[in-house]
DNA sequence: CTGAAAGCGCTTACAG
DNA sequence: CTGAAAGCGCTTACAG
């Protein structure tokens, strides 16, 4: 066995070198394109944001100016003169281990980084920590706020929030309030799509573990199970319903209760992918062979559905997405508000999409 | 058992109100603050800047203006004059379920977004796309490329860049090259120090195993933990040393097989958390309780380290942190550039944190 | 140490 | 349908 070294290997860098570097691009502004294309800058603005009023022509000319430049956008300055995005949008969240999190603040960033405006990050620490944290973005002067779960069901929260003439977005929740903008995918069709996926691959006896009753998911992917068990003609056993908290441990709990009751399903349908995950593992212990004995599947696909082994057949909830549509809105709200009109929330219900993985297959005969 | 709704529950919003809403707040300009101070602009600018030369007094005066009137700096239109942020950094990476890319992407938006520089993400799809991906990062204009694993380590993504006169950063590669900037931890410390925390727990008997032999990370891992045996004076046992790919499924394999070997270790040190995500399953699966007669240990800490159950010790990386550090670097380094400069290339080490949780315990007597 | 002027790259509002 | 002017909120470069 090779003997260890007491110094750091590779703590500085290494002596290997790749090629001299020439000179850095420059970039051309909307004055170059319009000078390439013999127009006035404004002309080019209104191509470059799709604006009408615009002859064929014109646009050509101005289109391959474009192209011939490999100009960009700087949209920074554009910032600056359109009101739009001169907005300042706090996300308030409160567990920052929720594995959705990233996703969410992934997309928005990305589109605040499009469009320009400021994203202000909050932690609320606690239910108790919600006024604080609250105050620190109002002093942060935010125009707009996003909150994901679970602060999206928080009435006293989104209360304190337009209080102060802040636009509030609520992400994911699954009980959206009439007057409060929201973004979210339809909880009861998901789980309704997986429940008839289960039925059309011949599975008839199939189990459920439930998510946190205090979650306003928990109720509606319960619901849209037993609708499709309902609608094929199928029973649901009392002793095939687990209940669990959406955590690994609480499936791991829920799962070892399902399998011991007196006749062992064929499926297990876990309300999110952690539970799932949990189901796999308790499976692998008691050497059922998953998907051969037993299919298992879950609910968001989030990134432990395809860390597990075999991946997770679940219900694809466009999380970044959600994280972006929900920046773009809430940034058009406050644009609407700010030019002194008074926009209709906008509630936006985004496709979700069952991802068939190694996880589930026929029911055995 | 509730009878199931056929309608969509909740699938438009609900017919609850909050209250109405006042006018949006108003943010206020360095010229306001200059005005309520009685200075000119420019001495605003210095103090929210913190540039030298502005008299104690005269900040003083600034600083209380910009109290009282909430001010908040418009990064947007400082963007549009200081060189520095109108950079464009593109962000290059392969593999989009790797559970740390994600917070990689948060910490470089996030900073991105503070700097008002420009991210533009781009996937390359195999190695053999890294061509394709590099000429639309070049089209978009980058001035910059930030280089996640495993293309942190590829030399000819890095070559092509570089002849485009492109800066480049390597991110949490484990072997940086000595004329292209990076930013990462120290591998082999960090194996180093979880060996020593294993040892302290009184644990002689201690499995290892090992990444995909592709990465960087992997060898240094390994070294780390050689190391920390042989200075305590330990064997390293042939059989206890397992062979992973980094994967869950590799970590489920090398779990089997070394519970398959004569002596079954006190703990087993996974060079990551999937793997050790893994073993543990695989230890849950034969009742072996963790940590009680099994400790088990990862590197990374990924989400996947707090899903499971007992949560892991691990190693942690400060991944979004690095994102935000790589952005910084990168920029800085552009605008030296643009200013002309030859920037000699930094090498940033951030310092890693043992997380000491439930799925490790001291040695059964 | 402090400030008035010019300008970043774009869009708004106003003329033709 | 097209464009010259003014201005967004800030910083750079130049005076005092």
């Amino acid at each position: 066995m090779k003997s260890p070294r007491k110094a750091r290997p590779a703590s500085g860098a290494e002596a290997t070198t790749v090629t001299a570097r020439p000179a850095p691009p420059r970039t051309s502004t909307i004055h170059d394109v319009a000078r390439h294309a013999g127009v006035g800058s404004m002309t080019v603005s209104r191509v470059i944001r799709g604006t009408a009023n615009v002859s064929p022509a014109m646009r050509e000319r101005v289109e391959a100016s474009v192209r011939a430049l490999n100009y960009q956008v700087n949209v920074a300055a554009r910032a600056t003169r359109s009101r739009a995005s001169a907005a300042r949008v706090g996300i308030l969240y409160s567990n920052p281990s929720a594995s959705y999190l990233s996703d969410i603040m992934m997309g928005g960033l990305e589109q605040s980084s499009k469009l320009a405006s400021h994203l202000i990050l909050e932690r609320c620490e606690g239910l108790a920590g919600q006024k604080q944290a609250v105050k620190r973005l109002l002093a942060a002067g935010v125009d707009g706020v996003i909150l994901p779960p679970p602060l999206c069901d928080s009435r006293q929260t989104i209360a304190m929030l337009r209080a102060e003439g802040v636009t509030v977005l609520a992400l994911a929740t699954a009980r959206p309030m009439v007057d409060v903008s929201s973004v979210r995918i339809d909880d009861f069709e998901g789980a309704l799509a997986m429940t008839r996926h289960l039925i059309a691959l011949g599975h008839r006896d199939i189990a459920f573990i439930k998510g946190d009753p205090q979650h306003t998911p928990t109720q509606l992917r319960y619901e849209g199970f037993l609708a499709g068990m309902a609608e094929a003609g199928l029973d649901v056993r009392p002793e095939w319903v687990a209940q669990g908290l959406f955590t690994y441990r609480s499936g791991l709990a829920a799962a070892e209760k399902l399998f011991e009751a007196r006749l062992r399903p064929s499926a297990i349908f876990a309300s999110n992918d952690d539970m799932a995950a949990a189901a796999l593992a308790v499976a692998h212990g008691r050497q059922i062979a998953v998907p051969r004995d037993l299919t298992v599947c879950g609910f968001d696909d989030t990134a432990v559905a395809t860390t597990v082994w075999p991946e997770l057949t679940t219900i694809h909830q466009p999380i970044a997405e959600m994280g972006r549509a929900a920046v773009s809105l809430i940034v058009e709200e406050i644009r609407a508000r700010k030019l002194g009109g008074d926009p209709a929330p906008v509630h936006h219900l985004l496709p979700f999409t069952l991802m068939d993985r190694a996880s589930s297959d026929a029911a055995p005969p």
